[in-house]
DNA sequence: AGGCATTTTTGTCAAAGTGACAAGAAGGTA
DNA sequence: TACCTTCTTGTCACTTTGACAAAAATGCCT
């Protein structure tokens, strides 16, 4: 250890993002196929390192968002999630990635950015899995971004963002059944959503059936924070792990 | 904008480390004064740079607590925050911080570290106000650190964590009246905490008496996480806030 | 020693919330 | 018209909560 003056090592800073949807009833990731090395034609979370040293962390996450994907990047909800910065999880050298999490309505295929090589939504639970093949730590960050989705939508409306402006309250459950894993009954589901006050409101027209009897329509009510919460039944094991 | 192989930028990495624990049934935060400009004699929370450009950034995080604390840095529990990276919110130039949470059991004042003049711990309602100068962002942190410490009281058996080995419950109580900066009912938080099964269990002897009927002893339980959750009494106002 | 203040612990009771389930309402379709 | 499907409104037993009373177990004071 010398006497010399210590300089403080620097890092390579990027964004990553999880960005969730719901389709066909399931639960969907964005990804793209890396089209460079590392992970060359591995499947990676969208990205990217910033621009210039005084971007600001959110402006390169919300750039990302718009250069990636179609989607209207101001309506979106855009939380971070956290940093992944082990030495060691990027063979180019030290880089430290902030992880944001993104809430997206149903939408079509997005049409694929310029450093993708190809992008598409993939189910979670596929992904989670282990069958697909992913660069980096993207697998933990979808892990961590998933289990954020579920707690939030606990305690939150952030339900009503997988929805279009309006829906049904059979839709907003099947929202709850997806990103939950589990099903939920419908009667129950009413009930607790119509007396959580300000969470949806009525909206004009009520038709909307394929079959059955036709359901009201409602849109995202004023109320972000829910109280009380929508409880997920019996999360916890019997040892009540972390 | 030229046509040069871009090179992404770097930026400095930090961590910042908000330490709560309980003083006198109140909740503080440790802050120490900085000896070197920038901010020279304002308070800061105690962190620092990555020591070298491989360093583990949770391992500086427990090595800054170590540095700066005498506190026993197995036993606490120390959680990712989240990121503060603002361009321009330290003059040195593009610093971004990884902030850290621990919660400490009652502890005397610490002793000063190297790179600190002066270590305390201050009342957090006193930091919050404003009346305190603290250098940097570190004043959002630490409210970030206190609403994360509120939520995780909730749904975790963190509380726990800010008593000693044992306690009683009516300690543990304090700590959620301190953290959550209301009163409760003693009859029914004891209720609640009995029957919340694996949360705590009775540690042996039960006495505990300055006045009035001594208390049981409890040390914490198996379980970490709390199911059904600690309520927290309307935190939310009419228009649901976040 | 006896009474009193204090704190802990055990109950009680009405109100609200939850889980399970029946049945009516409002469409399509054979 | 009969039937099928889905949405919506109830019902009921059980649990949890919030507010409060009262008993139990000390120390202190006179």
């Amino acid at each position: 250890m010398t006497d010399d003056p210590w300089v403080p090592p620097v890092v390579l800073l990027a964004v990553d993002l999880v960005i969730l949807t719901l389709r066909d009833s399931r639960l969907h990731v964005l990804l793209v196929r890396r089209g460079v090395d590392p992970y060359k034609d591995a499947f990676a979370l969208p990205g990217g390192f910033l621009n210039h040293a005084g971007e600001d962390i959110t402006a390169a996450a919300h750039r990302e968002l718009s250069e990636e994907t179609d989607l209207d990047v101001e309506t979106l909800s855009l939380e971070q999630l956290g940093v992944y910065g082990d030495p060691g999880r990027d063979p180019r050298g030290r880089v430290v990635s902030v992880a944001y999490l993104a809430i997206a309505p149903s939408l079509p295929e997005p049409t694929a950015g310029t450093d993708a090589a190809d992008a598409g939504w993939q189910p979670a639970d596929h992904v989670l899995s282990g069958d697909l093949q992913l660069a980096f730590d993207h697998r933990r960050i979808i892990a961590d971004g998933v289990e954020r989705a579920r707690v939030k939508l606990e305690h939150s409306a952030l339900a009503t963002a997988f929805c279009g402006p309006t829906f049904t309250i059979t839709e907003l459950q099947n929202v709850y059944e997806a990103v939950w894993g589990i099903r939920l009954d419908p009667r129950n589901f009413y009930r607790k959503v119509q007396k959580t006050e300000g969470f949806i409101v009525p909206a004009g027209t009520a038709r909307k059936a394929v079959t059955g009897r036709p359901a009201r329509l409602y849109r995202a009510g004023p109320r972000t924070v829910l109280y009380p919460p929508m409880i997920r039944p019996a999360p916890v094991s019997i040892e009540g792990g972390e």
